[in-house]
DNA sequence: ATGAGGTTGTATCGCGCCGATATATCGACA
DNA sequence: TGTCGATATATCGGCGCGATACAACCTCAT
């Protein structure tokens, strides 16, 4: 959801809409694309919410000559920061590694701020994106198997590129948990290694 | 789109909702999913457009008790069938190797139903969608070795597996393209080889 | 210097699609 | 007999997208 990347952006410094798309862009790879028509909306509803306050300052240093038309747009910049219950809500996400933060939906916002969480939530919600994963993986390779002697070549084809699209998931998300492992193991000094 | 998904498999057979919606989920391979919240919306507006009519048998076979509940619901199992415009569409859609028949949403469908559509618009749509696939590529690269060394470890780790997944698509398409060319070549008997 | 074209920037509209939810029927099995 | 799960239809609120409009600014060739 944008409510994360947004609050996550606005956490490292104030800035406005359009800035705010292109970093998202950046951050997510691709993952996700956000269009005008989604950032201003969220932004709106955010502020409603008390998340974000507005400086708009309608850039009065401009003088504007007595025969001015009628500026019927008067649109200036507007710079979003973050309220301190923004910022709490920011912590509050962070440290939340509930069942939503592996969906699809949210996983990739989730993981791009994931320098900012701790092992124990890192792990948790790896392990849980992994059984999602694999949920679907399964899913698919029993559906594939069902059919694979039934359907054309081009259908056959499409899902198991899908097929091999959640696989590479699973094994991507493996070598993360690993490696955090590792990292744990490190820091505890290795209490229950399992 | 929903609209081409549910023209071809209704193309295939008649059927009611509930299996339409399976059959599309199997169809795509996890590519895309399908809930009623869009499907019954969709069948509700393809039927005013004509390309599929409705069978409602209300199940009149069963008789009612004189005391029966009010029967607030009293809904039929729908059975939808395509109409000649239906088909007429449905063709239309296979034939047109349009822009769109490359964008995300509309691709997974499309190629779905390649088997019947012929050489020619295939390679077309694959060569469109290799193109596509390959900008935002080179986009992410870009992006990405400019970035690189100023990013956290899990921003770069979701940047590159997003990476590595566009390239593991252009490959995919490459392949088919590749295929399909030589098919083509035996067919034609030879001619502009290229 | 002027004006054309590109980038920055804010904003809205319509609509497709999703998740959640409500409702009803049917078969299986205890 | 009752209840559970699958089958089945349908709607609601809300999010996000693409398209579009508008406006200010910068650069660069003419």
């Amino acid at each position: 959801m944008l409510e994360m990347a947004i609050l996550g952006l606005l956490n490292e410094a104030p800035m406005h809409g359009y800035e705010l798309r292109k970093r998202v862009l950046a951050l997510l790879g691709g993952f996700r694309a956000l269009s005008y028509g989604s950032l201003y909306p969220a932004l709106k509803r955010m502020r409603e919410q008390g998340w974000i306050c507005a400086q708009d300052p309608v850039d009065t240093s401009r003088v504007l000559p007595a025969d001015a038309p009628p500026l019927t747009g008067k649109r200036g910049k507007v710079v979003y920061a973050l309220t301190a219950e923004g910022k709490e809500r920011f912590q509050g996400l962070l440290t939340d590694g509930g069942p939503e933060a592996w969906e699809d939906e949210r996983f990739g916002v989730r993981f791009a701020f994931f320098a900012q969480t701790d092992v124990d939530v890192r792990l948790r919600i790896l392990e849980g994106r992994r059984r999602r994963v694999e949920e679907r993986r399964d899913g698919l390779r029993a559906s594939l198997s069902r059919t694979r002697e039934r359907v054309d070549r081009y259908t056959l084809e499409l899902q198991q590129h899908g097929l091999d699209s959640v696989d590479r998931e699973v094994r991507w998300l493996s070598e993360l948990i690993d490696s955090e492992k590792v990292d744990r193991v490190a820091v505890d000094g290795n209490e229950n290694t399992l």
